[in-house]
RNA sequence: GUGGAUGUAGCUUAGUUGGUUAAAGCGCCAGUUUGUGGCACUGGAGACCGUGGGUUCGAGUCCCAUCUUCCACCCCA
C-alpha cells in the first residue's frame, strides 16, 4: 500500500463502530469531573518547543528523543504537545487565571504525540483525559484529585484496578535522598545494567523502577524516600493516606514509583492494570508544586494526572466490559414508487425533528432489499411506505424484533410513534425482569 | 534507537517439493415472478499475493533489502 492510502505509524483511526464508545467514556469523563468542580479547558495541540523544555524537563526522555518538533514559517521551534499539563499550565498562567480565585480546577481531554517505537497500548498519537488542581496545597487536595481518578475509572466500568501511592518530596529532602541514593549504587556499580549506569548521575531514582532482575534485586535494598521525606514532607503523605483511607480508596504505598517526567515533587500515583501488557500504567500524576514558579508564574502549589484513553479501552477490552451500544434507527422507512420517497423524506423531516433517529432509502434499492437494510442496520421499527398508504393516511410498523405490526395515521405520526417505542421498551424492560 | 514475530480479497484463512486465467468461508451487491428483513438457494463484484530488487525458462512459494502491523526493551498515559 502506497501512503495515501495508509495511515502513519502509530496511528489509529476511530471507526464508526467504536467512536460511540469513546463519546461514552470522554462523557462519563467530563461529567465526573464536574462533580468535584473541574470544568474543561481546551489548548492548543502545539506550543513554543520551549514550554515543554521548561516544564517536562530537558534531559527526559520525552523530551530529548521523543517530541515532534519543527521549525514553522516564521522560523518558530514548535512541538505537537507530548502530555497536555504544560500547556494547560502556560495557559493559566498566560490568562491571569492563577490570580483569580484559587484553587482553580481544570480538566481536559486531547490528543498527545511522541515519537515512539509502538506497541501494545503505546502509540504515536494518543489521548489522554486529565485534571490539573492549581493552588491547593494541603494533603486533602490530593485524596480528592486521586478520587477523582478512581470515580472516573470506576465510572466507565473499571473496577478491577491497583493504586499505588509514594512520595518523592520536595527538591530539599530529595536532595538528600539523592545523596544516599548514589553512595550506594555507586557501591553496587559493575552489576547494574547499562541504562542504569547512564541514570546514576543524571537520575538516580529512575533506577528503582528498572525492570531487569539485577537491578531489580539491587534496587530492592537501596534507600528508601519515605525515610528521607523531610518532615513538612513526611506529614503530608501520612495526611494523604489518612484521607484516602477515609474515603475508602484502597491503596499501596510503593516507594519504587517514580515518576519520568521533572516537575513533580511529594505526592506521585499510578493506576495500574495487569490486563494490557507491558504498558500497564493507565493514569498517572502527582503534586508539582515547583513547576508554575519554574513557567514564570507564582508560587502556585499544584497536582494533577492524566489517564491514556487507549489504554484504558484496552483494559476494558480485555476485562470485557460491556459499553453502551451505539444508537440505531428508532424507524427505517421502506419505500415504494416515486410518491412514497417524497413523502417519506416528509415524515423524516417532522420525526427528525421531533428527535428520532429517522433512516429511508437513499440507494435506489427494492423493498426487500430496504427491509434487509432495516434489519441489518439494527433499526428498531421499520415501515413500508406506497400509494395505498399515502391515500389512506395509514401504515404499519414492523417491531423489527418481535415482528408484531401497529398501525399508526400518517399525520401526527411522532406521538404515536413515540408511545409504541416507549411501550415497547416497557415490554423488553417487563421481559428482562421475568427473566431475572 | 535495540531485539523477536508477522504481511494472500473488507474480515478469517487455504495455497502441496517454485509450473498454466490465485482458492474458500464470512461480509458486500443482485436475483429466486413482481408490497416486507433475519433462513435457504443462485449469481456477481472484489487480491497487481505489503513494496522494491534478485535467482530462475517460470515465484504467492527461494534470496536480499525496505515498509507496515504485532510483541518486548528503553520510556511513558
Amino acid at each position: 500500500m502506497s501512503e495515501i492510502n495508509r495511515a502513519v505509524k502509530g496511528t489509529n483511526d476511530c471507526l464508526p463502530d467504536e467512536s460511540h464508545k469513546w463519546q461514552f467514556v470522554e462523557k462519563q469523563m467530563l461529567e465526573t469531573a464536574k462533580l468535584y468542580g473541574f470544568n474543561e479547558i481546551r489548548v492548543p495541540v502545539f506550543e513554543h518547543t520551549e514550554v515543554f523544555l521548561r516544564s517536562v524537563g530537558d534531559t527526559t526522555d520525552v523530551v530529548q528523543k521523543e517530541m515532534y518538533t519543527f521549525d514553522d514559517k516564521g522560523g518558530r521551534s514548535i512541538t505537537l504537545r507530548p502530555e497536555l499539563t504544560a500547556g494547560t499550565i502556560r495557559s493559566v498562567i498566560e490568562n491571569g487565571l492563577v490570580n483569580g480565585a484559587l484553587p482553580l480546577k481544570v480538566c481536559y481531554i486531547g490528543g498527545c504525540y511522541r515519537y515512539e517505537k509502538p506497541q501494545a497500548g503505546r502509540l504515536r498519537e494518543f489521548h489522554q483525559f486529565g485534571v490539573e488542581c492549581i493552588g491547593a496545597a494541603e494533603p486533602n487536595a490530593d485524596a480528592e484529585v486521586i478520587a477523582l481518578a478512581r470515580q472516573v475509572l470506576s465510572s466507565i466500568g473499571i473496577d478491577k484496578i491497583s493504586l499505588e501511592i509514594n512520595s518523592i518530596g520536595c527538591s530539599e529532602c530529595r536532595k538528600e535522598y539523592h545523596k544516599a541514593l548514589k553512595e550506594y549504587f555507586s557501591s553496587n556499580i559493575d552489576d547494574l545494567c547499562n541504562t542504569c549506569k547512564d541514570r546514576l548521575d543524571r537520575n538516580p531514582m529512575r533506577i528503582l523502577d528498572c525492570k531487569s532482575p539485577v537491578c531489580r534485586e539491587i534496587a530492592a535494598k537501596a534507600p528508601v524516600v519515605l525515610d528521607y521525606l523531610c518532615d513538612d514532607c513526611r506529614s503530608h503523605f501520612e495526611k494523604v493516606k489518612e484521607y484516602l483511607t477515609a474515603m475508602g480508596i484502597a491503596f499501596s504505598v510503593n516507594p519504587h514509583i517514580v515518576r519520568g517526567l521533572d516537575y513533580y515533587t511529594r505526592t506521585v500515583f499510578e493506576f495500574v492494570s495487569g490486563d494490557i501488557g507491558a504498558q500497564s500504567t493507565v493514569c498517572g500524576g502527582g503534586r508539582y508544586d515547583g513547576l508554575i514558579s519554574q513557567m514564570g508564574g507564582p508560587q502556585t502549589a499544584s497536582l494533577g494526572f492524566a489517564m491514556g484513553i487507549e489504554r484504558l479501552m484496552l483494559v476494558l477490552k480485555n476485562q470485557q466490559k460491556e459499553l453502551p451500544k451505539a444508537a440505531n434507527a428508532d424507524l427505517y422507512i421502506a419505500t415504494m414508487g416515486d410518491n412514497a420517497k417524497v413523502k417519506a423524506m416528509e415524515l423524516s423531516a417532522i420525526l427528525r425533528g421531533d428527535g428520532f433517529i429517522v433512516e429511508t432509502d437513499i440507494c435506489g434499492r427494492g423493498l426487500k432489499a430496504q427491509m434487509k437494510y432495516a434489519g441489518k442496520s439494527g433499526a428498531k421499527f421499520s415501515m413500508v411506505l406506497g400509494d395505498n398508504e399515502i391515500q389512506n393516511d395509514e401504515a404499519n410498523i414492523k417491531n423489527m424484533l418481535s415482528g408484531e405490526e401497529t398501525t399508526l395515521k400518517l399525520s401526527n405520526i411522532s406521538n404515536q410513534l413515540f408511545d409504541v417505542i416507549n411501550s415497547s421498551a416497557l415490554d423488553a424492560l417487563a421481559e428482562a425482569i421475568i427473566n431475572n
